[in-house]
DNA sequence: TATATAATTTAGACCGCCCTAAAAAAATAA
DNA sequence: TTATTTTTTTAGGGCGGTCTAAATTATATA
């Protein structure tokens, strides 16, 4: 708990590697960590004597490396500050997933607590509730997910029913006309710089993005 | 233009401390650099030496240093990722000033173009604009900034103007009764865990965020 | 201009992270 | 159980990034 920063991107990856590893607590052998981090065993084995320096695993030669409490911890933080990170990637962002997970994976190291903290609450994960669980396995998925946001951050491929469209009485109407409307379900099909391809029950019609931002949308 | 990525931290921050001092186009010191940085001189040779051999600054022993049109560009890519990760972190999280300079500055290298373009877009910004710009000095500040969000994306001392309240008929009489109707300011005062501290022209009153993920407010 | 001062670079060292090659220990097979 | 194979570690080397101390070059002053 000394230092709890300070560690770097390296340390802190072979952290989570010995985490990911670690079934029904069994030791994790030199060899599998070296498979997963691609790095050679030589150099997996130099690491895991400085974490075990670190008091972060323990480690016995030979017999493999098991986080202890204070390893376990890091862990936990960084597997947490991946899945927000990814969340708000993918989910917000619209990030695509093997590009969402390598960014989180870099950014994961860099998070400041509150960062961590004031992302989780913009996710709508509720960051008590998180404690209270082992926190070990962080509730991704389901959890509550309020998600209104203006049609322009909506990204190729997104669903969503129209919740609010802002005052503009002209633009109202012909967007109603056009089936976008208080309650209607609407897809962004395409979207292109400043052309928002929408579909709705109605038919097919493009937006600009300044009047996508007046149109709320709840997924 | 070869590499791009592949630059470290460290040679990255190096280029944009550089860019930073490059008063109208004269050569930078290794004093003011090593300022700048809080590394010794005699690292900010080193280190200038090694982003010449890259083609990244033009250096000239004993006569300082100066981007060259690659170095420019990296330190415009950087500086752009820098400005848009500091709004998000201020203007969307609420990270206090500092700490979202600080995080923004460690992220900045992480970021790659899709994630730095589809934020952009997120933050209101047309990313087609930009490039047309000298890009060197981004517009921060202005610009189209369409912020729609639910009230439990508020922070402290926060002030909007309601938009919408999501339907549900019981709840809805009783925010309008305390003031909380589409078209009236309020201002988020206080905001602890779930609990929003709300003030508006009725007076005050508090409200979980649940209930503050529905309000959704303009600035 | 000569000299003293300030700025810069070079030399040499250390650590973290990465490698290869060789040695040692453990696991497996005979 | 002994020999062979596999796993792991140690030894030694390289590079980036950092430092201090010493040498060099530029600048300012007398």
């Amino acid at each position: 708990m000394a230092s709890m920063d300070a560690l770097s991107e390296s340390a802190e990856m072979m952290i989570k590697n010995i985490n990911e590893l670690a079934a029904d607590d069994k030791r994790v052998r030199t060899s599998d960590l070296a498979a997963k981090t691609e790095l050679k065993p030589a150099t997996v084995t130099e690491m895991i004597q400085r974490l075990g320096d670190l008091g972060l695993v323990d480690y016995e030669a030979y017999h493999g490396v098991h986080l202890t409490k204070q390893g376990q911890h890091v862990a936990d933080v960084i597997e947490h500050r991946f899945n927000i990170l990814e969340r708000f990637l993918t989910e917000i962002l619209g990030v695509e997933g093997n590009e969402a997970a390598e960014v989180a994976c870099r950014m994961e190291h860099v998070l400041t607590r509150d960062v961590e903290h004031k992302l989780t609450t913009f996710l709508g994960i509720d960051p008590k509730k998180e404690s209270e669980l082992f926190c070990h396995k962080i509730n991704i998925g389901e959890e509550t997910k309020p998600r209104y946001l203006p049609l322009s951050n909506y990204n190729e491929g997104n669903m969503g029913t129209v919740k609010l469209i802002f005052e503009d009485d002209q633009l109202s109407k012909i967007l109603s006309e056009q089936g976008v409307r208080p309650g209607n379900k609407l897809m962004l099909k395409k979207r292109e710089d400043n052309i928002y391809n929408v579909e709705t029950e109605e038919g097919n019609f493009s937006l600009d993005r300044e009047t996508a931002s007046k149109i709320i949308i709840q997924n």
